[in-house]
DNA sequence: TGGCTCACG
DNA sequence: ACGTACGTGAGCCAA
């Protein structure tokens, strides 16, 4: 096999590399301060460019100096010029640049007198002439003209580790050029960034086709005389002088003398031994769990084992069964499934066991239904250490087990440590503590690859790694739980709520399936109708579906006003459409239209196509750790956001129904929990009267901001005005955001807010002070201290910065309110289950509780559900809680 | 896959 | 000057 010449051009791949990830500037920085986002997109490269393809010779080249020191600065005295100074963010990742390079194997080069370009130009020529197969890589198009049929020139198309290779016959495809060719197409066009210029007038096109009739310059000075007179001509014969130098300077050198040989430029490979250190200096914790992976699976030839502690792993049968009983103190548990439908999903595998008893797994979920694993399993005394506590749960209830006695879920322990970064994958949540494991995605692949490897040993192997990881993982997590405040809020919050999650969403809601379907059919009919009308107002048929579409419809054709515009075309947002409804009927029928096929795919479609068959119910999942709030999410189906607001939607709740003959619907909601949060945690003594004097808030804030009497009667707009000025508070107000929502000035917002502020002045202190305190600890806390990080809140960019001050002081009330409603939560469930009731919970609505029970147990249960809401957290005020009942959801009203 | 739109609190 | 209200999930289109 021909051996490989692999040249890099350090300086426009570093670059690349660095704005390939520019958007992370402020995210990516070590603990050191060194911002790394150029060293991580440098590092892709090589890990997925250079190491792969085992060169046998490599180096990277580097400019030196400033390009002005080189020939062609001196051939021209402004090459170059007006180029800014590269930002100190990008240089000073430069020496680690060039450690990271030699840690991967590769030479560094640099010669003064020399840009890169002419380093590699020289390289590529003695080695293609010393018979190797030679690779460039950069991110500079002028390369290409060093191809030649052994020379291959790859240019990154975007990020780093997209390329796009040059070979003569691709360079003759796309640009109709020969390598050489390219340097004459310069010499015409001149260079803006390089700040040169060529023939006056002379650009892409222009020259392309000077290029195809006289080959290159020197042929095209040899005729000029031939050509019939143009302004072009001119330009051409005035500008010849500098036709030339703009081919010298855009030459790249092939024939520079190099101090280094090139038997010199061996490839070494990756030196595992420093690098691990060198990552860590720079908090690389993704590659480091790479290696560490990988070193563990064996995979990599490494001289240092390090810490690693040997593990083994049995498989389970019928005959070693026995061994799980000596399991007597504490076990990792974990049921494998492919995908994240804990509901449907297929289980693969279990694993359980300790470090002292070892680990025992399995591809046979039969097993679990000995009496062996069943006594350990449901055995409360026996704790258990778990990856997602109520996925666990409900894959052991679907196999008829009770998982008992779980003290520690890495997975919420981990959440509640820090919920930015979250992928709720065990592997990365693991690095966090330098425990490393494989990732799921090596091991199984992802999406239309997924797939259970048929190496049982490999599985099983990876299961054990899982429980080994939990028991590791135990200490450090809960001593960090720990020292953050946070014990209280997992055992006392999380892990109880994890529990009264899994039978809500084991329980299910019932669905009228024939409801669904009729409403369906309604709504067909409707759409169908309004579709035709849309057609014939427009004059022809298209996707109404498609915002382009509509756009071009709406603005080009119609010629309608451009009221807004997103990053793709005009918007055709509600709001954009209802100011335009008085211009054209079409865009009332497009309104209507949106409204029913929303209603019809999302909820009609969308809800049939996941009820389960078996029972006729909707189970859905509660994300338990993914908000950055607290709250929980809801997906597959979200049963969080089912239509309220208008009653064509409404009418979808007619399809939610008891489970049982004879029982209701019964709901129960905080009001206005997050204003009473904001009045308790503010100690705003005004706000807080007016709760404790059970005032209607709206109103009492329009009279305090539009100076009205005690008691003296608010009209509607005063009121919506307060009510809009209220939700911004919440919000993290700004004069801009109010403005918007309320259509009037930012002047008069900003006025709004003074007042506001005026007339509770102790809000306003505490949104100053959250703000610092935000900006002094990194961190805001809810009631519950459930901590939320923003970083971005020392960001030197407006937007980040703004954005994580709003955060700041959303984030306390929102989240306590979620605090409140949690904590209420498992106090519900206890009290039905002391009261013997038959009630189930079915869903959470972030402030509101949805329940089923029988018809007679309805009074019962709105007595229980009232009090326990109302005083499962004593705040400076009040609660209140409503409630409703009726036969179906749309009833409890 | 990202962008837009729209459903909820 | 900058140019956004906070927190979510899903369906659809256009690459």
């Amino acid at each position: 096999m021909t051996k490989k010449l692999l040249l890099i051009d350090g300086n426009s791949l570093a670059f690349r590399a660095f704005y390939a990830m520019y958007n992370q500037l402020d995210r990516m920085i070590s603990h050191k301060g060194l911002h790394t986002n150029a060293l991580v997109a440098f590092n892709n490269f090589l890990d997925q460019i250079v190491d792969p393809m085992q060169p046998d010779l490599a180096v990277v080249a580097w400019d030196a100096g400033s390009g002005k020191t080189t020939f062609r600065g001196e051939l021209f005295s402004e090459y170059k010029d007006g180029r800014s100074k590269a930002p100190s963010e990008f240089t000073e990742q430069f020496p680690y640049l060039r450690e990271m390079v030699a840690l991967h194997g590769l030479r560094n080069y640099e010669q003064p007198g020399l840009e890169a370009d002419d380093i590699i130009g020289t390289f590529s020529r003695m080695g293609e002439q010393a018979g190797y197969n030679v690779i460039i890589v950069t991110g500079d198009q002028d390369l290409t003209q060093l191809a030649t049929d052994n020379i291959t020139v790859n240019v990154t198309k975007k990020g780093v580790t997209e390329i796009e290779a040059f070979t003569p016959d691709y360079i003759m495809e796309k640009f109709e050029l020969t390598p050489s060719q390219i340097i004459e197409k310069k010499a015409l066009t001149g260079d803006t960034s390089d700040n040169y210029p060529g023939v006056t007038k002379i650009g892409e096109k222009t020259a392309l086709k000077l290029l195809k009739t006289y080959h290159d310059i020197d042929n095209l000075y040899r005729h000029i005389d031939d050509m019939k007179p143009s302004k072009m001509k001119e330009n051409l014969i005035s500008d010849q002088a500098s036709a030339f130098r703009a081919r010298q300077l855009a030459t790249i050198l092939t024939d520079a003398t190099l101090d280094l040989p090139l038997e010199e430029l061996e490839y070494r490979g990756i030196d595992y031994d420093k690098l691990v250190p060198f990552y860590e200096n720079i908090d690389f914790k993704k590659q480091l769990a790479k290696i560490k992976a990988s070193q563990k699976s064996g995979q990599l030839v490494s001289h240092n084992q390090s810490t690693e502690r040997p593990l083994s792993v049995v498989t389970l049968n019928e005959n070693n069964l026995r061994a799980i009983a000596m399991m007597v103190d504490k076990v990792a548990v974990h049921i494998e499934m492919s995908g994240s439908n804990y509901h449907t999903a297929d289980m693969i595998g279990f694993v359980i066991g300790n470090p002292a008893t070892g680990y025992y797994a399995s591809r046979d979920m039969s097993l679990l239904q000995k009496p062996e694993l069943r006594a350990v399993i449901e055995n409360g005394d026996i704790k258990k250490n778990v990856f997602n506590v109520k996925a666990q749960l409900i894959l052991f209830k679907r196999l008829g087990l009770t998982l008992k006695g779980a003290q520690f879920d890495f997975l919420l322990v981990a959440y509640l440590l820090d919920t930015t970064d979250n992928d709720n994958e065990m592997s990365t949540l693991a690095q966090r503590f330098d425990v490393y494991l494989t990732e799921d995605e090596e091991i199984y692949g992802k999406g239309a690859k997924y797939a259970v490897p048929d190496d049982e040993e490999l599985v099983l192997m990876h299961l054990a790694h899982k429980a080994d990881a939990l028991i590791q993982l135990e200490m450090p997590a809960l001593s960090a739980l720990q020292s953050h405040q946070q014990t209280h809020l997992y055992t006392e919050i999380e892990l109880p709520l994890a529990h009264v999650l899994a039978e809500m969403e084991y329980q299910g809601f019932k669905i009228d399936r024939k409801r669904l379907q009729v409403i369906g059919e309604d709504l067909e009919a409707r759409i169908h109708t309004i579709e035709e009308a849309i057609y014939l107002e427009a004059g022809e048929k298209f996707n109404l579906n498609s915002p382009k579409q509509l756009g071009i419809l709406l603005f080009e054709k119609m010629g309608l006003p451009i009221i807004k515009k997103t990053k793709t075309g005009y918007s055709t947002a509600v709001d954009v459409l209802e100011k335009l409804a008085s211009q054209a009927p079409i865009v009332e029928h497009i309104l209507q239209y949106r409204q029913l096929a929303k209603i019809k795919s999302t909820y009609v479609e969308g809800l049939l196509a996941v009820v389960h068959t078996e029972d006729s119910k909707i189970h859905t999942r509660f994300l338990q750790t993914l908000t950055q709030t607290g709250r929980l999410s809801s997906v597959d189906p979200n049963l969080q956001n089912i239509p309220m607001r208008t009653e064509e939607g409404r009418q979808i709740r007619r399809a939610f129904v008891p489970s049982q003959p004879n029982w209701q619907i019964f709901g129960a909601d905080y009001s206005q929990i997050e204003l009473r949060v904001l009045a308790h945690i503010t100690g705003d003594q005004n706000m807080q009267r007016a709760f404790l004097n059970g005032e209607d808030i709206h109103a009492e804030t329009a009279r305090a901001v539009f100076g009205l009497d005690n008691n003296a009667p608010v009209d509607p707009l005063m009121r919506r005005t307060a009510k809009a000025v209220n939700f911004g508070i919440v919000y993290g107000i700004s004069d801009y955001g109010l403005s918007n929502n309320l259509g009037i000035s930012r002047a008069e917002a900003k006025r709004f807010i003074e007042t506001y502020f005026k007339e509770f002045p102790q809000i306003h202190e505490w949104m100053t002070k959250i703000k610092a305190q935000a900006h002094e600890q990194g961190y805001v806390e809810t009631i519950a201290k459930r901590r939320r990080y923003l970083p971005e809140i020392k960001s030197k960019n407006f937007n980040l910065r703004s954005f994580a001050e709003r955060t700041a002081m959303n984030s306390p009330i929102q989240g306590s309110a979620a605090d409140i409603i949690k904590i209420a939560m498992i106090k519900v469930a206890d009290a039905l289950k002391d009261n013997q009731l038959q009630a189930n919970i079915l869903l959470q609505v972030h402030d509101e509780l949805i329940f089923e029970a029988p018809e007679d147990e309805i009074e019962t249960l709105r007595d229980i559900v009232t009090r326990v809401m109302d005083s499962a957290v004593a705040l400076d005020v009040p609660m209140q809680v409503d409630s409703h009942y009726g036969n179906t959801w749309y009833d409890a009203k």
